[in-house]
DNA sequence: ACTGGAATTTTGATAACTCAAAACACTATA
DNA sequence: TATAGTGTTTTGAGTTATCAAAATTCCAGT
């Protein structure tokens, strides 16, 4: 089996994560859909699907759509796991933004060796999340997702912790920038206004924040355990 | 102009790197050579630089061989910059092995955008020169290539600074690592025998290492002052 | 000047990936 | 239950990069 071309490779995190974006336990990703979050015409999507098929790397029914086996996912995560590693180096090492790092992961994750990722690993300290707080896989490939609770289903009132952004939009990520939102970061939610569709949030230095509720739905958090 | 694909990336850097190897001044790389340095056919060799030629970068001699134009030296020496810049990265933040960090470089180089270059280099403080010696361009394509004798040609005796390595071979640097003669490094020359083929060296804490000819010839260095 | 051998170029094929547009299948609803 | 639409697949073609092997050109040595 010779290695994944970069193509390859993102066929698999494309449907990796059309996958856990999707219904639970629905885990077929339409054709229109891969295609759409690869950028290539449907037809594309369906041709390279097939030899993914016969690689043992996906379940393809046609016209339903395509899920991974376990040898695909397996890839997948190890492609996100180069990918995430990566963002974070270059955020923690070489002091890049978070809104600009994505491009660049996304280019270099199909060039850097397992051993160049092991070493960046051991230098952040094996870390859990990338600066998104994605989830990191290991070197096996597999990776906890942990429960979660979003802007929009988290108790009213009491301070949680940041803890991730489902959202790679660059112009969204420098917003939340801007509004100190990053993961990590405590806040609580002061009030839900379904009609108004927004939420409005207390952050850091007691600062007042307003977010539509699509985008709140992006935020996800965990309960923080008060101290003092 | 669209940029350029990492083949188109690797047919200049090495036609730069045949270039700058042979007699100065003759500066037409055969095309068996080149084909040779890539690793492809010969055929391939003339197709691909035909269609170099129609883009400008290189100037081409049916049956005689190949030269960069300006235009393809400049981004050839870019190449070069990014590869360079990567290596002493990964050696000196990364704490890579002198060794093994060409074949990694050689696939960051293409992935790798500008911006992280130039963050690089930043953080290394704009290095002079890369862990093998060899000079690292600026970011418009220009370089300083000094003047420079080698292990054949310096004075017997004086003590001089081992300052290039002009081999890649990660035998013949995993060699030298293991007898401390790495760039920086203050050796003299003791004796030099062409009929035993050798030249005898004196290196760190007095150590005395003896080097074939053809491997000495890749070794440069520069009059180191005396202090003191 | 001729010619034989080496280097180079040409030719014909192949592989991986892509698109546009024609053909087809599924399903929701009328 | 027929069908209109939407989504999917197929078809035919193009691009980039490659190879092996045939054809060609060059030059060195008689």
């Amino acid at each position: 089996m010779a290695l994944p071309s970069s193509t390859v490779e993102n066929y698999l995190k494309a449907i990796y994560q059309a996958q856990s974006a999707q219904d639970p336990e629905k885990r077929l990703v339409p054709m229109g859909r891969l295609a759409g979050a690869l950028g290539v015409a449907p037809g594309t999507a369906t041709t390279m699907v097939k030899t993914l098929a016969e690689s043992g790397l996906v379940d393809y029914e046609p016209y339903a759509g395509v899920r991974l086996t376990p040898a695909g996912e397996k890839l997948a995560a190890l492609v996100l796991r180069r990918h995430r590693l990566m963002e974070l180096f270059l955020v923690k090492v070489l002091g890049m933004s978070w809104a600009e790092v994505h491009d660049e992961a996304e280019r270099l994750e199909h060039a850097a060796s397992d051993r160049l990722i092991d070493r960046i690993d051991a230098m952040l300290g094996r870390p859990a999340a990338d600066p998104h707080g994605d989830p990191i896989p290991d070197s096996s490939g597999s990776m906890v997702t942990p429960e979660y609770q979003t802007l929009l289903t988290c108790p009213l009132g009491s301070p949680v912790v940041l803890t991730r952004v489902t959202d790679q939009d660059s112009a969204f990520l420098r917003f939340l920038e801007s509004s100190g939102l990053k993961p990590g970061q405590a806040i609580r939610v002061e009030a839900r206004d379904a009609a108004a569709d927004h939420v409005v949030v207390r952050g850091r230095r007691e600062r007042q924040i307003m977010i539509g509720m699509r985008a709140a739905a992006k935020l996800q958090v965990a309960p923080l355990e008060q101290t003092g």
